[in-house]
RNA sequence: GGCGCCAUCGUCUAAUUGGUUAGGACGCUGCCCUCUCAAGGCAGAGCUUACGGGUUCGAGUCCCGUUGGCGCCA
């Protein structure tokens, strides 16, 4: 048999660390088993529900490279057929219309919350006969459809993180399965949708496990088969509570912004909650699809750590990204600070960033550490910079390099290495007595590349001028 | 309040399914390399496995309780 599995977001904000987390077990398990990944869209809540959000949460799975089979479905568009389906428990008398008000509703459980009782529901409108409805329809109520949940025994899930799990019957009250609207309430929506889309595994987040027994109620009543049923564990925030916006960057997008890389991320979120038995760091997607199983998954909750996730995207930029790929996601952020355009040297900018690949975590990080390439003007960027300039001399010093510069026919890096290290030796200067003001003379600042390859990437004329221009400061 | 899930270094986790000194990764500290910053290499600190009982020759692993965290239902 074919798995068939979804992912089921709604569309009430953007993509989220734990949504894409989800989404990823899901589309692991799919890949893995040659199954089918179903994306399916839970827009129910029409107040909170955005088109915007849709198409955000859709552009952030491509990004990620997470394909879906089938989908996206859209859970409104089957509006109907639920109610179809809630009719055919009302029909078989697993459901009944109640006429109950919200706020005769609301007055009953505060009495048994008085009586220190768990606030179920009564159940007084379970066998009202034809008049009666009559007469409350008459008084204007629109009734919701509730299932009659029963009184007695145990569900169980033989969960496929968790284990088993046990849930009273007793405990649970006739739920609404059918607003008055004629809206489907969210468990009610999942059971039919799932169905009727054949998965076969229901992989969620484990804040979900107290709704399966009232799902596997529902599936029961229809005579359906069940799916199995994964929970894993909730990301949270450094805090220990639930990851949410405040907690900053918790929406993909924001990585995506800051430069962060699909492959870098997709690796992350693996790692919180699933190991291999070698604990393994780095896997490529392909390594994790063959790898991943749900019976390695964690069962407690895992606390989003960005410091890892940033040494990860490090690791991916150094070791994994090809030297084009890197340029071209690097101009593009260069091209947002203004720092270059259509007229840039393309050679200069590819040399630029190739330089600073050892040093970024992100991509983000590149404009300010390069912006001196692209500038007329040096300046100096702290007061490191200032002292290293003002120390004995140093205008002399530059003088002299300059004047090495300007004569050596060599300006490769191997080149300059060798002319300014002679320099240093003819003239008795210690090299860092020379290397470091030439450093801030040329990039206004005191870290950075290696000065040879910084010198040898902005070229004789810049590197001249550059100093020039310092040694007139002094 | 009821019900449920969970508990190993600060963080993510591993531990041959009950059998050595609890392993790796991030982060942190130090050293090496070195023109700086990184990267890389090496080393170190950090977990009496939440706590308390029990079962057992033997428990991180099984059972019970407690505490705590999280979630769901309102």
């Amino acid at each position: 048999m074919t798995i068939r599995v979804r992912f089921a977001p709604s569309p009430t904000g953007y993509l989220h660390i734990g949504g894409a987390r989800t989404a990823l077990f899901n589309w692991l398990f799919a890949r893995n088993k040659k199954g089918v990944f179903v994306l399916r869209i839970e827009d129910t809540d029409e107040a909170r529900s955005t088109e915007e959000s849709t198409a955000q949460i859709l552009r952030s799975m491509e990004w990620l490279g997470m394909n879906w089979d089938e989908g996206p479905f859209l859970q409104s568009d089957h509006k109907a057929k639920h109610q179809q389906y809630a009719a055919q428990l009302v029909r078989q008398g697993r459901a009944y219309q109640c006429y109950c008000s919200p706020e005769e509703l609301e007055t009953r459980r505060k009495e048994m919350m008085a009586k220190k009782l768990p606030p179920k529901y009564n159940g007084q409108c379970r066998a009202l006969s034809a008049e009666q409805k009559k007469k409350f329809e008459q008084e204007g109520r629109q009734p919701v459809i509730r299932f009659r949940m029963p009184d007695s025994g145990v569900t169980k899930i033989n969960d496929l993180v968790k284990g088993p799990i046990q849930f009273d019957n007793s405990l649970l009250d006739d739920f609404v399965i059918l607003k008055s609207s004629g809206v489907p309430v969210y468990n009610f929506a999942v059971v039919c949708d799932d169905h009727d889309m054949a998965i076969t595994h229901v992989i969620r987040g484990d804040d979900h496990i107290s709704n399966t027994p009232r799902q596997i109620m529902l599936y029961q009543a229809f005579g359906w088969e069940l799916p199995e049923f994964a929970h894993i564990p909730m990301i949270l925030g450094p805090d220990g509570a639930r990851l949410s916006k405040r907690h900053g960057a918790a929406a993909l997008d924001e990585y995506i912004q800051q430069g962060y890389l699909p492959e870098a991320i997709m690796n992350y979120l693996v790692l919180l909650g699933w190991a291999t038995e070698d604990s393994q760091q780095i896997f490529s997607v392909s390594e994790m699809i063959e790898k991943f199983s749900l019976e390695r998954c964690a069962k407690n909750a895992a606390i989003f750590d960005p410091e890892k996730l940033k040494w990860l995207n490090g690791e991916y930029i150094r070791h994994k990204l090809l030297p084009e790929n890197l340029v071209r996601l690097g101009k593009k952020f260069l091209v947002e600070k203004k720092l270059i355009d259509e007229n840039t040297d393309l050679e200069y900018i590819n040399q630029v960033i190739s330089l600073e690949r050892e040093r970024i975590k992100t991509i983000g990080e590149l404009p300010e550490l390069v912006d001196f390439f692209f500038m007329e003007k040096v300046e100096l960027a702290d007061d490191k910079a200032q002292k290293t300039l003002a120390k004995p001399n140093v205008k002399e010093i530059l003088a002299k390099v300059a004047a090495g510069l300007s004569s050596a026919q060599d300006f490769s890096v191997a080149g300059l290495e060798q002319t300014v290290r002679q320099l240093c030796e003819t003239n008795n200067y210690k090299t860092g007595e020379v290397f470091h003001p030439v450093r801030v003379a040329v990039s206004g600042r005191t870290t950075g590349p290696g000065l040879f390859d910084m010198l040898s990437v902005l070229g004789r004329e810049r590197v001249l001028a550059r100093i020039k221009q310092t040694v007139e400061r002094l």
